[in-house]
RNA sequence: GGCGCGUUCGUCUAGUGGUUAGGACACGGCCCUCUCAAGGCCGGUGCACGGGUUCGACUCCCGUACGCGCUGCCA
């Protein structure tokens, strides 16, 4: 018989989900997407019972925004509740009783401690290995506290007596808890309940191999939340720290990853977080997602940044041409707003360096002017043919006429391709914009 | 200190006894070009160190160094 895979994310809710925490809920994720089973999703709130739901919104919402979705757990329930450590009081004491009643419990200064049986404990971990941890010596290995004086339960105990109540089959958690590992197991066996399988992933480290805490940069998934990475970027990013696809794809698809992810493929080292990859990842996702994805994602930036998209279509347009060149959503309202107002403001730098210096490029913008407005099919291709023509015209080169259109049409140096930026604003707008810059920088 | 785990370009990684040690990010150069990007091409940088084993080690074994974790009445 082989038992329903189930496997848990057990984090405590500290106000902001970790990426290394992320990156283990995610591996817990796969491994269910690969073999079918359920993903639990338990708050082990023994600790701070104030406030947790509060503090546990940011797991979820991270997991959320990523797409890990959980089977059981908060908002959702299940047949193994409650999924707060904070309500299953009355479960471990029915298991401390049990531990009791056999002799394991002694009391120590009011607390309440686990007698080890003083063994070797094999931990045979699907990522690490078979490991021998000599447990014999109670000065390197003392008894483990499993309740303290007021009450409150210690980790070690209520993380083993869920994951035993819940069948958790498969314990997939950070590398940090691999010297706890043969604790777990005494508690296990003293309990006459059988170990889950136990995978120990590698923890995510920041550049210089130093720990990651809450404020480093790029720590918390709220980060990219805000920042405007595309979660599936974010996600792929993840899944690459201690995994590889081992045929040198740095872009793939989730679904590729859930058919090919296997535990025993997860490397050992820890692997240092690399914030420049992910945000070429990121670039790579945006450019080549579909464009109703990049208008679902823009959508919550742009109305952030107050700007009017009740134009639906002309949204589209002009996100389509600055889709190219966006890296973080973030970014949007600076590319995109003065497609949106007629006030925009000029840009005192790329104002002196088009026409500061050159008194003919007001004049030479005029002379576009009048030749644009002579266009009927105003498209790109016409524009840009029109546009080359009337350089050669002139014998001046291409640049001596755009760069004095795009500022005009956009108050700006950088923008997206000029002829593309016109189209989608229009011949009216243009003009309308032509006129404004002639007048304002033509005179002097 | 003790115990455990790890060590391939700066970073993520491929590689499991015989490879010019491959890819990606970042970096530098060139090309393209209306700006900024993107894209294309080229380039440098790596098997921690020392012993074994072997005809032959990045690859196997031992040791050292370094890093990380655990060693809590944190999780």
């Amino acid at each position: 018989m082989s038992p329903e895979v189930r496997v848990r994310f057990a984090p405590s809710p500290t106000g902001y989900l970790h990426i290394g925490g992320a990156r283990t809920a995610l591996f817990n994720w796969l491994f269910v997407h690969h073999h079918g089973g359920k993903l639990v999703l338990r708050i082990e709130d023994t600790d701070t019972k104030r406030n947790t739901e509060e503090a546990a919104a940011a797991i979820y919402d991270g997991l959320r925004w990523l797409g890990i979705n959980w089977d059981e757990g908060p908002h959702l329930g299940g047949n193994f509740g409650p999924y707060f450590q904070s309500q299953r009081t009355e479960i471990y004491e029915r298991y401390l009783k049990k531990l009791q009643d056999a002799g394991h419990i002694f009391e120590d200064q009011g607390a309440l401690r686990f007698r080890s049986p003083r063994e070797h404990v094999i931990v045979d971990d699907l990522v690490c290995g078979k490991i021998d941890f000599d447990l014999t010596n109670p000065g390197t290995h003392p008894d483990m506290t499993i309740r303290r004086p007021d009450g409150s339960w210690i980790f070690h105990f209520v993380n083993v007596i869920d994951d035993i109540e819940m069948k958790i089959s498969h314990v997939i958690r950070g590398e940090d808890h691999l010297s706890n590992t043969p604790k777990h197991i005494e508690l296990y066996k003293a309990l006459g309940a059988t170990p889950p399988n136990f995978a120990h992933i590698p923890l995510i480290l920041n550049r210089d191999g130093s720990k990651m805490s809450k404020r480093d940069e790029g720590a918390s998934i709220a980060t990219y939340i805000e920042q405007g990475y595309a979660p599936e970027a974010v996600r792929n990013y993840l899944c690459l720290l201690g995994w590889s696809p081992k045929d040198n794809r740095e872009k793939i698809d989730i679904e590729e990853v859930i058919k090919l992810f296997e535990l025993e493929k997860i490397n050992r080292r820890n692997a240092a977080f690399d914030l420049d990859k992910c945000f070429w990842l990121n670039g790579q996702y945006i450019a080549q997602m579909s464009l109703d994805r990049f208008v679902e994602l823009a959508r919550p930036f742009l109305e952030k940044a107050k700007i009017d998209t009740s134009n639906q279509k002309y949204t589209r347009e002009v996100l389509a041409i600055v889709k190219e060149k966006i890296k973080l959503l973030k970014e949007l309202p600076d590319w995109t707003s003065y497609f949106f107002i007629e006030d925009y403001e000029f840009d005192p730098e790329a104002v002196k360096k088009v026409f500061g210096n050159n008194p003919k490029a007001a004049n030479r913008l005029k002379t576009l002017r009048d030749e644009f407005a002579k266009v009927d099919k105003w498209d790109w291709q016409t524009l840009e043919s029109t546009l080359k023509s009337l350089a050669q015209k002139l014998g001046c080169k291409t640049g001596d006429l755009v760069h004095p259109a795009r500022v005009a049409a956009s108050g700006r140096s950088v923008g997206p391709s000029l002829y593309h930026m016109l189209e989608v604003m229009g011949k009216e707008r243009v003009l309308k914009r032509f006129d404004r810059a002639i007048a304002q920088f033509g005179a002097r």
